[in-house]
RNA sequence: CGGGAAGUAGCGCAGGCCGGUAGCGCACCUGGUUUGGGACCAGGGGGUCGCAGGUUCGAAUCCUGUCUUCCCGACCA
């Protein structure tokens, strides 16, 4: 009653942003562009985060950290990179403020002004490869493997809560190779742990691929991307692998001597997942209620509410409840027992459904004669009567089960939402009708691809890895084309 | 950054045209009855009306500026 959600239906961004807002995921905050992160969205980062962390150290991966502030000049070194951000770099141009000589507070006191202005990174390819030409000489210093957890910035026209925002949380690996097939190997090593760490944990099929040229990365040779689909049938760029070439190293003049005792440029790999991936678990899962968390990634994986009249059954059930609490514990489960008696049981469930916890536990009067529990699954929102003997394991399963279906009920739907389409008609009208990805014919030109986001607003999301190579006529032009790539509406 | 809408109590809104001591619902506090899908009764507390100027005897209301948010576009993860 007092928190009413936005059907899908009637319209899909207001339900997308009241599920952020009223699920206690975000809130908008006084600085423009800029949201503020709550408990229950950051412990969910906080999962992601530790996951994609121990991802990163199985594969040989160090974390590190380096400055928030670039130095301007360092921006310009890579012609495409700096092309590609400067439109939406924040900067900073003084160090000091003062007491307004008028009374109005302070202002920025115009003598402090910087030499060299500073950029607030929006990425630091640039900061790093600086730093890395200090780290390399030889090919004994390689490879380098760093990750670095930080926010950046970027000056968005346009926010939207997690999808985009001015600054926004992410990780973002950055290696050295002595070799160009070193380098290439890791960029899909990082592809294929982005790919099972959102399929596995946060039960969301993807597709892997190559961006073509006009969406790569500023700066790249090659961009290597996951593609997921959102229920409203626009895509959503999940995570980007970035083979750099010798493009920084040139830049920034990182060479090593290899063995054969030659001067060679150090070759490089960039890539990254953001907080965005909280936006896309919010739109690729959730419902009319409210959020669907996959359980292993939930902040709160059961929730037990207990129904009792009066303070001796409150106790009575308290002293059932305590053991299961204990054992769900040990399981490494997390459980949150809510006895608080201020909200009644019809509130309580509906709040835990608009957050999303992937079960819920009720247990009153009636079912301690009984031995057993009611337990309700969000993910289905069926409800089941089961006895206490063997709760834990009861549970154990549930939750691996709702990871399971949640995965399947996504790749279902992103699976009959490619489609294969050879008319340009037809093209259009999928596009309006039925949205997901289509696959097509391309003619292989940028002219092309620009021509058809013009027209549709689709763009190709990517050429997937391991494409099949079939001979066809491009969708737009007629011209030949060797394969079909996925085009869709995206995020 | 362009076009549209909005900002009044924690949340959702009315009031504004026609200036005169700020209201409703939910939430909150107290007491009681309640508790298996968003309880009920009674009493109570809470707002420099986004912010800054201006007009006026007097501004939530009129004027100017500014900030923030939403939707649609151009840019992007």
């Amino acid at each position: 009653m007092s928190k009413e959600i936005t059907s899908r239906q009637e319209d899909y961004a207001q339900w997308y942003n009241d599920l952020v807002l009223k699920g206690g995921l975000a809130d908008y905050s006084a600085v423009r562009g800029c949201m503020v992160i709550k408990p229950y969205g950051f412990t969910l980062w906080e999962n992601m985060r530790d996951q994609l962390d121990r991802m990163f150290k199985e594969t040989g991966h160090v974390n590190a950290y380096f400055p928030l502030f670039i130095p301007k000049s360092f921006l310009s070194k890579e012609a495409a990179h700096v092309e590609g951000f400067a439109k939406e770099c924040a900067v900073v141009t003084h160090y000091r403020l003062k007491n307004d000589p008028n009374g109005g507070g302070v202002v920025v006191d115009p003598e402090a002004k910087l030499e060299e202005e500073l950029i607030v990174r929006p990425t630091s390819e640039t900061i790093i490869w600086n730093t890395y030409k200090d780290w390399i000489q030889s090919y004994r210093d390689l490879p380098i493997l760093v990750n670095q957890w930080a926010n950046v910035v970027r000056w968005e026209m346009r926010t939207r809560l997690f999808l985009r925002t001015a600054e926004f949380l992410w990780q973002e690996g950055h290696t050295a190779h002595a070799t160009s097939q070193e380098a290439v190997d890791e960029t899909t090593k990082m592809l294929e742990v982005y790919a099972s760490f959102v399929e596995e944990f946060m039960a969301l099929p993807v597709i892997k691929g190559v961006k073509t040229e006009s969406e790569r990365f500023a700066g790249a040779e090659e961009t290597y991307c996951i593609e997921a689909l959102m229920q409203d049938g626009k895509a959503l760029q999940a995570g980007t692998s970035h083979f750099l070439g010798q493009n920084f190293a040139k830049a920034f003049d990182v060479k090593f001597l290899s063995k054969e005792n030659k001067l060679e440029y150090v070759w490089a790999t960039s890539w990254g997942v953001s907080t965005r991936l909280i936006g896309a678990l919010v739109m690729a899962h959730s419902d009319d209620q409210g959020l669907v968390l996959p359980p292993k990634i939930a902040p709160l994986q059961v929730v037990i509410v207990p129904i009792f009249k009066g303070e001796e059954q409150k106790a009575q059930i308290s002293e059932k409840v305590a053991p299961i609490i204990a054992a769900l514990k040990a399981k490494g489960i997390s459980v949150k027992f809510d006895d608080n008696d201020n909200s009644r049981p019809g509130w309580k469930f509906a709040e835990y459904e608009l957050k999303g916890v992937p079960v819920r536990i009720a247990i009153g009067a009636r079912d301690i004669e009984n031995n057993v529990v009611e337990i309700a699954r969000r993910d289905t929102r069926e409800k089941t009567s089961v006895s206490m003997e063997g709760l834990t394991d009861y549970v154990s399963s549930l939750l691996d089960e709702i990871q399971e279906n949640m995965y399947n009920r996504a790749k279902e739907y992103r699976d009959s939402h490619i489609t294969e389409v050879n008319e340009w008609a037809e093209f259009e009208r999928l596009l309006d009708e039925k949205g997901g990805f289509l696959s097509a014919h391309w003619d292989g030109t940028p002219e092309t691809e620009e021509a058809i986001k013009e027209k549709t607003k689709a763009t190709i999301r990517c050429i997937p890895l391991n494409n099949v190579q079939e001979p066809g006529k491009c969708i737009l032009t007629g011209n030949p084309s060797i394969q079909r790539v996925l085009f869709a509406r995206a995020y």
